[in-house]
DNA sequence: GAGCAAGTAGCACGATTGTGCTAGAACCCG
DNA sequence: CGGGTTCTAGCACAATCGTGCTACTTGCTC
């Protein structure tokens, strides 16, 4: 198979186990028994366990950004703002993994350097879409100090919902997500 | 020493080696070596590794109960609000370290089942306090399934707001947290 | 077909882990 | 002062970890 191929399903690999048993349970030989490799071959594509891992933390980015460039958005300011914003949220099983394994994976860049710079990447990505559309929408009229405190408010509550979601998938439908979203998005748009 | 007292002592000795190293760190030896004691001494307070990591995250609830209990708080709802889920804000260091730590026990309880509980019973508490100033501020004419949204709005605004606090500090001014949570209040409130 | 690179497998080593266990020190109460 | 409880210390064991290393197989290129 394509070694580039075989590095995404290795990554892949570590998505289940991450989600499964958490990012301790993620030992080198876990990833590679998941996979159906032997360590060695594993190691083979990945030297160390600290590059597998930054590989499986940037596949999340990756992904998510992938997702959001392809998506058709409307027009209207607010419906383009619900239309991006929605795609960040775990509303299906495929976003509930990204959600899950990059919450392991920041948890973890608290305490391991090699995956600070990739949690900041993916949340300076974040903070600048959600800049973005809190200038659209509340119009120029709005002091400035005002868009940064309202783009760190709708910043704080998409990943407050992710992490609730995360948490207690029983208590947060995909309605119940999407609802907050469109609630937020109006209140900021009619001020 | 007294026996509950030291039992307080190496809960917090977990709570620095969380903070330090994470809870992947957080290994019988270290947090031993980090309360001054052998392996053998701290075993006599708790016997197993599961029951030591189960009181250190039940004493964050019981700390910021505590502190939410003796607080004095205003007569005006809206002072009262935010007096209370100020507490709640990661704003000095001592609440830094709860939110930490608080953090990378709940990461965990995602996979590990002993810690389950004890984040649903945290989870539990600050939604119903969000229920509660919701219903305060909101008065009785609104529809009871706004009250729904917005107590998961605010629920999520406040996780989201200690998340990003723990993840970048330098990014999250007490000023800017208790500015966003002003406002998200005053909207609440004036609506 | 020869030969070299790429892929696969698996052993070995030292380090670290949680916990069971024993033995001695400290303390308190009668 | 004696005796029993509480506390402390530390060793031992099996399990698991990341990684270095070697050997075998596969496949592609002259």
């Amino acid at each position: 198979m394509d070694p580039v191929g075989r590095r995404h399903d290795l990554a892949e690999a570590v998505w289940r186990v991450v989600r499964r048993d958490g990012l301790d349970g993620a030992s080198v030989r876990a990833v590679a028994r998941e996979a159906g490799l032997s360590m060695g071959s594993l190691r083979h594509y990945f030297g160390t366990q600290s590059e597998l891992l930054v590989f499986a933390m940037r596949l999340v980015i990756d992904r998510i950004e992938q997702r959001v460039a392809s998506l058709r958005v409307p027009d209207d300011p607010r419906r383009a703002a619900e239309t991006v914003l929605r795609e960040l949220l775990p509303l299906d099983d495929e976003r509930r993994a990204e959600n899950e394994v990059w919450l392991a994976f920041t948890a973890r860049a608290l305490v391991d350097p090699a995956l600070r710079a990739l949690r900041d990447e993916g949340y300076d990505l974040l903070r600048d879409a959600c800049l973005g559309w809190v200038r659209l929408l509340v119009g120029p009229e709005r002091a400035p100090v005002d868009v940064d405190v309202e783009t760190d408010r709708l910043f704080a509550l998409l990943d407050g919902l992710a992490v609730h979601a995360a948490m207690r998938p029983a208590h947060c439908s995909p309605e119940l997500l999407t609802t907050v979203l469109s609630r937020h998005l109006d209140d900021l748009a009619t001020r």
